[in-house]
DNA sequence: GCAGAAGACGAGATCGAATCTCATAAACAT
DNA sequence: ATGTTTATGAGATTCGATCTCGTCTTCTGC
């Protein structure tokens, strides 16, 4: 096949993950899963039909919730909400690959950081805290320096 | 009037800001003004719509989204995302008042924490980042104790 | 292999939060 | 007061997300 991710192999992990939760395997959720698995960002369910749709195979936007909600479910992808009203999804990794989001509030430009006295801070926070925790978002809102001129 | 606050007098200080930015007076304004400033935590469009139909003065959903929009265009008032495609929103405190979220995803309760440790690593971090800081929004997403059990 | 059962998928209907339109009511300046 | 501008509300509209249900695919047992 292609060489697909230079990130290890999270698309073949999440699929055993799928296999052993009891799902088949299927043609929607194999193309989402090479997908995502070679996204840098977080990306919408429509982005993700557009880009099943250009390349690839096609997929239905049922499809995409439906397996959305399952990999998440098995907790091997994160919805964000960043601020635009609309959901986006990504692979959720840990060390390398795990990150957060700057968002510039005028022109919706999306980017990733990363920052380890943040991650410090959240994870001995998180023993503190009256939750089971499984995941968490950042999320830094500003102008981004084209827009802040 | 009503002793309102402990806190501060926020929603003076955001009808002051209004006026300033150009808007006049108007009872929808001030009903919405008033009952941020009493909330611990974030609030659904609906859930303003609600409080505000129950006591004091009802407000319709457009002018909730439209003053929503002009407060938080003047900075004193912050939408959030939580996870469940529902925006909320909140008044943008310094100091005692600012918080940031736990969610349970089961059962969908929501609740306001602090940490200094994280504020300070948010704070170094905002210097280094190519975008002009406005906001930052921190969520935690977890099951809760009755959840988890 | 092959047939049957169970699950995966897609097309289109449906839902509902958020937005938009436009007529009317309030606020402000003079 | 009076005219002008802005604020507000009712209802239509948009569009992301969800649901329905018939068809196709995968898997299991033979």
């Amino acid at each position: 096949m292609t060489p697909t991710t230079q990130r290890s192999g999270w698309a073949e992990q999440a699929a055993r993950a799928l296999t052993e939760a009891g799902y088949r395997r299927g043609g929607a959720r194999r193309a989402i899963l090479e997908l995502l698995d070679e996204q840098a960002c977080a990306l919408s369910a429509q982005e993700i039909q557009r880009a099943l749709g250009g390349r690839r195979r096609a997929v239905s936007r049922a499809s995409i919730y439906r397996v959305m909600e399952e990999l998440e479910a098995i907790g091997v992808v994160q919805r964000v909400e960043l601020g635009q009203g609309i959901v986006r999804y990504e692979a959720v990794r840990r060390g390398p690959g795990h990150h957060h989001h700057l968002v510039c509030d005028r022109c919706g430009r999306l980017e990733p950081f990363t920052d380890a006295g943040l991650e410090r801070a959240i994870s001995r926070l998180s023993d503190r805290v009256p939750l089971k925790v499984s995941v968490h978002e950042i999320v830094i809102h500003g102008a981004c320096r084209v827009c802040a001129r």
